[in-house]
DNA sequence: CTGGATTGCGCAATCGTTTGCACAGCTGCT
DNA sequence: AGCAGCTGTGCAAACGATTGCGCAATCCAG
C-alpha cells in the first residue's frame, strides 16, 4: 500500500509553501495566487498523481463532499432509480453516496443515521421516511435533509413527492369510466405518507364520483409487498364481494392481489379489474400488464438531489418545502369493463 | 447545525486527559485504562451523545470504515442482493458502504475509483470489473480488493464468482435430455468474464455430449440487455435456421431473444426452447417463465464481503482468490422438446 | 520621490483522534 | 532500604488540508 502524495509533497518540489499549494488547487481562492504559479502547481500535482484527502479536509471544513441515501430496500425495485436520479446531480461534481437499507426497521434507521453522520456527510437524502419519524427531526438539527418519494406528516422537511393524490383520482375516473361503480381499495402502511395520501384520495374520489364505497371495500397492508397484497385481497374479497375493481396502493401489492384473485379461479381482468401504483420496472412484462400510475422515479431522485445541493451550497437558501411531481396513467390489460350478470363471479368461484 | 461533543468535551467533564477518553473509548487497548475510569467515561460520552468522529480517525490511523461497493448500475436487478450480501457482514460492524454506478463507462470508472480512494475506503468490492482491468490493478495497489460475480483474467485478485461453466454445462445437458441437437448460444459481451466462460462452457459442454455446433450458432452481445439479446437472436436466426433451442448467457439477453421470437410469430417454447442465466427477481412472473441457471446473488456478496473483511483487518492475511460457489437449474416453461417436423418453423416465420 | 493601497505568498493554528513516550506511584523482590 | 518492573495517566506530535493574519514587494497617484 503505497503513501499519497500530499500538498506537503507538491509544495516542496514547486519550492512554494503548502498554504500556496492549497490555494492553487483551490478552485476559487479569495486570496489571490499568481498565475504561473497557479499553472505549475497544477501541472506538478497533475505529474504526481495528487488525489486530495477528503478526511483532512473534511475535518477542517467540515465538508466531506458525501450524502447519504436512505432507502427501506435496495431489492425494491422501486428504489434503485430514484438512487440514479440522485445520483445523476449529486455524482458529477465529486459528491460520494453512502447508500443505506432500513428494512424498516427504527432499530437499524437510528444506527444507520448515527454511522452517516459519524463519517460527516454533507446532506441525507431519505426515501425510508414514515409519517412520524422523530429520529430523522433530530438528524436534520445536524444536517441538511431532503426526503423523496415519500414525507413526514408536518412538512417540516422539504420533500420532493408524486400527485398521489392526482395518480389516484385519474385511476378512480378511469374505473368509472369503464363501468365500475364499487371499487375497493388496498391501501399502503398507515405509518407511510404514500399509504394514507393515496388513501385518502381514494376515499374523496369515490365520494365526489358519487361511486359506492360499502364497508370493508378498504383494506390497509402492513407492508408495500407481493404477500400483503395476497392477504388483503383475500380480506377485502370475503368482507364485501360487491366490488368489481381492486384498486392497489401499489404495485406490489397489485400483483398480491392478482395473484389471489388467481387462486379462486378468478381472472383479472375479466371478472376483476386490478389497479397498480408506481409502473415499477419490467411491470408491463408481468400478465395481465398492469394499469398502473407512472411515477416520475428518477426525477424524485434528481429533484431531491437539487434541492438537497442547494441546501448544502448555501445553508441560507429557502428551498420550496414541497416538491409535487406529476404522474401519469399507464393503462395495460388489468382494467376492463365489469362483468354485466355479477352472478358470473360465483361460478368462478367454485 | 449544533456542535458535536468530542473527546475534549468528554476529557474536560470527567477531569482527565483526552487520550484517555480515547482509550477508554477503545474496544481492546493495548494500554491499561483502570475500570472504574472506563465506565465513568463510558457513561458519560453515552450521555453526552459522543458520536466519534470518523474523519479525524480516519486521518490517523487511515482506517474510515467505509468500503467501496462498484457496479455497473444498481437499476439492474441483478446486483442489488449482492449489495445486500456484502452489507450483511459489513453493516453490523458499523462499515458504511459508498455505493458507485459505472455504466461500464471506463471514464466513469476511473472518476469513480478516484472518489472511492479521496474518501480513504478501507477496501473496495467490485462486481463491474471487465476481464482486462488495468484501473483495477492500481487501485488494488493501494486497497484491499476483492472482485464479485465478475472476475480479471490473471486471477490476481481475490474473486468470489459463479460456477458458470458447471450452470452451462447442466443447461446444456437438460436441452439434450429434452431432445435439443442444435442449440444456439447467445454470448455474454466478451470483455466480461461471465460471458467469455459461458461461451466457453457452452462450447465444451456441445462437443463433449456429441452436439451440433454449426457456424453461426454462437452470436456474442455487447452489452447484458433485451435490445442485445433481441439483436442477437435475428443475427443466430438469420445465420443458422436449424437451432431448436437458444441458451444465453444471460436473463436479460434471454427476455429479449424471447422478444424476438414473438416478432417473428415463433412460439417459445413450443418452436424454440429459449433459457436463461442468474434468475433475477420476478423472473417467475415474466411469461413463459424462463428456464434459467439461479446464482446465489445474496451469497456472492455475502462472501465478498467476508474475504475483503478479512483483507481489511489482516492485510498479511491470504484469502483464497478464487471463491466458486454452486449454481442449480431452474426449471420453468421456456424449455420443451423440439417439434418433430423442422419445417413447421417455416410455416411460422411468414 | 514618497506613502498608502494592493498583490502574492508564508506562517502557524486548527479540525478531532490516535499513540509512542515519559513519568509518577505502587508492588514485590533481594 | 533500594531497585526493577508494573500500571495508569498525561504530554505532545502526528495525520493532511484550510485559512486568518502578517509581511514583503510592487504599484500608482500626488
Amino acid at each position: 500500500m503505497k503513501k499519497n502524495v500530499t500538498l506537503k509533497d507538491i509544495a516542496r518540489e514547486a519550492g512554494v509553501h503548502v498554504s500556496t499549494v492549497s490555494r492553487a488547487l483551490a478552485q476559487e481562492g479569495r486570496v489571490a495566487v499568481s498565475p504561473e504559479v497557479v499553472t505549475r502547481i497544477r501541472e506538478i500535482s497533475e505529474a504526481m498523481g495528487y488525489r486530495p484527502n477528503r478526511l483532512a479536509s473534511g475535518l477542517r471544513t467540515r465538508r466531506t463532499m458525501s450524502v447519504g441515501i436512505v432507502i427501506p430496500d435496495i431489492t425494491n425495485t422501486l428504489f434503485p432509480p430514484i438512487v440514479r436520479g440522485v445520483e445523476s446531480v449529486l455524482e458529477p461534481l465529486g459528491y460520494a453516496s453512502i447508500l443505506v437499507n432500513t428494512d424498516n426497521d427504527p432499530k437499524r434507521e437510528a444506527r444507520l443515521f448515527d454511522v452517516l453522520l459519524e463519517h460527516g456527510v454533507d446532506g441525507i437524502i431519505d426515501a425510508a421516511v414514515r409519517s412520524t419519524d422523530p429520529l430523522l427531526r433530530n438528524v436534520a438539527a445536524e444536517v441538511p435533509v431532503v426526503t423523496a418519494n415519500r414525507q413526514v406528516t408536518e412538512p417540516s422537511l422539504p420533500c420532493v413527492v408524486n400527485d398521489d393524490a392526482g395518480g389516484v383520482r385519474k385511476m378512480v375516473r378511469l374505473l368509472q369510466d369503464r363501468g365500475h361503480r364499487t371499487v375497493g381499495h388496498i391501501a399502503g402502511p398507515p405509518d407511510l405518507s404514500t399509504g394514507t395520501a393515496r388513501r385518502e384520495a381514494f376515499e374523496t374520489a369515490m365520494r365526489d364520483l358519487d361511486l359506492d364505497l360499502p364497508d370493508g371495500a378498504i383494506v390497509a397492508a402492513q407492508r408495500y409487498d407481493e404477500s400483503e397484497g395476497q392477504r388483503c385481497a383475500e380480506e377485502l374479497l370475503d368482507g364485501c364481494a360487491a366490488v368489481t375493481a381492486l384498486l392497489c396502493a401499489n404495485d406490489r401489492l397489485a400483483i398480491g392481489a392478482v395473484r389471489t384473485l388467481r387462486r379462486r379461479g378468478l381472472d383479472c381482468p375479466g371478472d376483476i379489474s386490478v389497479t397498480g401504483f408506481n409502473d415499477i420496472p419490467s411491470l408491463d412484462l408481468i400478465p395481465p400488464g398492469l394499469t398502473t400510475v407512472r411515477i416520475p422515479q428518477f426525477d424524485i431522485g434528481r429533484l431531491a438531489g437539487e434541492r438537497l445541493l442547494a441546501m448544502i451550497t448555501d445553508p441560507e437558501c429557502q428551498v420550496p418545502m414541497t416538491t409535487v411531481l406529476p404522474v401519469s396513467l399507464i393503462e395495460r390489460g388489468s382494467v376492463a369493463a365489469p362483468r354485466p350478470q355479477p352472478g358470473n363471479r360465483m361460478a368462478g368461484r367454485q
